[in-house]
DNA sequence: CGTCAATTGTTGAACGCTCAACTAAACGGC
DNA sequence: GCCGTTTAGTTGAGCGTTCAACAATTGACG
């Protein structure tokens, strides 16, 4: 039996739109401007600030990826890299010998430290200066209900 | 001079993660969803689907770049893939020798045809269905608002 | 007209992500 | 305790994006 399409209605049409350019300019804005500043992309720049607000700054690689909203895979890469760029270290684990443990270095901090004012100043600037109160609420309402769905935590 | 930080509170804070959470994780499942059921990521997908609402199924590549909220150099190497996979054929323009015209083949159309169905199904299912019609109609405003101010446009 | 600047589009290298395959260790049931 | 199943994490290949550099053409203006 085929089943109809439900299409978009021209409302759902423009606001997906909307979305789609809204949220990749965002992101596209937000990454070149925390390469530039403190040279790393902004997937990077969370990891550190998840192991800077972790207890001893440090996590298990599988607690970080989901924390991060990241993959094993996608962590494993990232944390090669951060570590040989000195920001991070890995220990292992002593209760699971499988585990891993990624902890920010003094230097890792250091650099985050001195990256979060610039980044934070962008999220203001291209984000919250644009919206009204009651909007960052609405957009909070909003992306809490779409994350529960999709993460299903 | 030093000028303080104007540090996220604690409600833009939460916005803020649950918006990072959100947009990553939609268009992650999306983007899975249309590489599984059609072969393509999402950006090239909406390439062709700017190509087929164009007069003529055409577009000059810098239009093409504007349309789909892509740097040249990306819309390049797209274009090229989608070139080899028969989906996009380019041409000369008439009118400037530097130009290049991206055209959508038969195939193209076919092939987006077939995937269409089903990417608007997962939109649907993964965020309108999650959304009140209120909340569509913020939505649309909040990005309205944001893509206005980072595209300048 | 001639020249300098701006625009169009491409290219190659470096980088980050995805996916599937893999090793190693822990768990679960008997 | 043993064996099949999960779980933790890594690896390498392939793909897509970015960035800077580049060639080719057009435009602006004296």
């Amino acid at each position: 039996m085929v089943v109809m399409t439900r299409w978009l209605n021209p409302d759902e049409q423009r606001t997906w739109r909307a979305y789609l350019t809204a949220s990749r300019a965002l992101m596209d804005t937000l990454d070149r401007e925390l390469q530039r500043d403190a040279g790393m992309p902004h997937a990077y720049y969370e990891i550190l600030v998840r192991l800077s607000e972790a207890p001893g700054r440090q996590l298990r690689m599988s607690d970080l990826a989901e924390a991060a909203g990241s993959s094993r895979s996608r962590l494993s890469h990232a944390v090669a890299r951060l570590e040989s760029a000195g920001w991070v270290r890995r220990e292992d684990c002593p209760t699971d010998r499988r585990g891993q443990i990624a902890v920010l270095t003094d230097d890792g901090f250091a650099t985050l430290a001195a990256a979060a004012p610039g980044h934070v100043e962008g999220v203001r600037r291209h984000l919250f200066d644009a919206l009204s109160p009651a909007q960052v609420d609405q957009l909070r309402r909003i992306s809490e209900t779409l994350a529960e769905r999709l993460t299903g935590s």
